[in-house]
DNA sequence: GTCCGATTGAAACAGATGTTTGATCGCCGC
DNA sequence: GCGGCGATCAAACATCTGTTTCAATCGGAC
């Protein structure tokens, strides 16, 4: 009866000439922009250049249209800032948080490329969709646990569950620039150029925030390790 | 013609016995938990036992609603959690801050009270609909201007963009475990009984997360102005 | 040229959703 | 009792939106 899914095309090969590819390319720009629930199939169709009935003929869903968008965004991500940032893994540590706190920043914010990856993605962290759990676990996980090595590196007397709350307060503070973007951008209007909203300032005062933290929690363990030596 | 705008109600009336109430009581908790656009307004008039025609009676619009339910969700907020925590405002700024970060986590986790009120106004915070700016900047610039004289305190050396990007920190580590509070979760799920994710936990650890920070800081500051005057 | 499958196109369908209408009910002052 | 008025209700309306249908078109294989 329908012919209509084409479950075939293996996600990478690029057979249909165009259209699936500017499809996705639309999509990636409407999903980021106005979230899955208001963004039409009519707007992006239009956007792709292409019939409303493409949508369902070469994804079968509005919704599997979105899986496949993200999918995208997602291998994008993982290729173009890759969480150890170019950086050797015997790299110091100091170092290291830098590259991955530039890397997450540059991942939501750079501009020159198509910029709905990372707004996507960061989309799907505050309203996870069901079925796509699974991309994000693989990009998240691997993701959080290089983080805590390095945060464990940077402040070994961190464990458990401080460790990983350590490893969230540092993503968490790049993220916020990215969530509450627009907020943020409010806050300072009265400044006449704006926020230094660039990726710059944000790693450095980041980073650096982040590493005051960790030098004197470690100092503040070392002191409290060495009364207890006295003491005993 | 219509007779269906009712300006009047001088929006804290309690003029209407019930269903206006019910309405914002349901429509919070419809508009929290799924965002302006998928929340329906036949679901919303079900839930507060309310016919359909009842949301154009009391307000105008769906849109209408929505801002008198984000209107109410901020008086509550501001009178409940008002950001000095019930702390005077000589108190040592230590104890400041950690009253700040505990009444904002409250604002988002806080279970016993209906918790639509937080949610909704993280929600503006990701994507602000154009009218209510005003009410977020009456809420939340004072807050924030609140924190940064704490940090200031705190953290003397710090001035200017430093200084309000130190307070975005902070800021940030708190709505990181709201926003992405489901991805949070997920990471989690190896361990048994979940994330602590406690109130009190997650004050106390950006406390003093942020304490360590600022502590460092300024002995980093304190170091620095030591060797200029040495080498002056 | 012809056939066939893949792709595209215009139109229509079906369902959901915000909004409106006109009737009805309950209450209060007269 | 009656008229007026605020409030509620069931039903319908208009629009938007995801999806489907079926014909038209294109490109290559034979």
């Amino acid at each position: 009866m329908t012919r209509a899914l084409r479950q075939s095309r293996s996600a990478d090969s690029e057979a249909s000439p165009d259209t699936r590819a500017r499809l996705i390319e639309a999509a990636g720009e409407e999903f980021a922009e106005n979230g899955f629930a208001k963004a039409t199939v009519r707007d992006i169709c239009a956007k792709a250049a292409a019939n409303i009935a493409a949508v369902n003929y070469h994804f079968r869903d509005k919704e599997t249209l979105y899986l496949e968008t993200l999918r995208h965004a997602h291998r994008y991500s993982i290729e173009h800032y890759p969480h150890h940032g170019g950086l050797a893994s015997d790299a110091p540590a100091k170092d290291r948080l830098r590259a991955f706190v530039r890397a997450f920043l540059a991942k939501m914010l750079d501009a020159d490329r198509p910029k709905w990856h990372g707004r996507l993605i960061s989309r799907e962290m505050t309203e996870p969709t069901p079925a796509l759990t699974l991309i994000i676990e693989e990009g998240v996980r691997p993701q959080f646990a290089a983080l805590c090595a390095i945060v464990h590196e940077l402040a070994p007397s961190l464990k458990g569950e401080s460790l990983e709350a350590s490893a969230a307060s540092v993503i968490g503070q790049a993220l916020h620039y990215h969530h509450c973007n627009s907020m943020i951008k409010r806050l300072y209007t009265e400044r006449k150029d704006g926020f230094p909203f660039d990726l710059e300032f944000l790693t450095d005062h980041i980073t650096r925030f982040s590493l005051a933290a960790f030098e004197s929690i470690e100092r503040a363990a070392g002191e409290k390790s060495k009364n207890r030596r006295g003491k005993h």
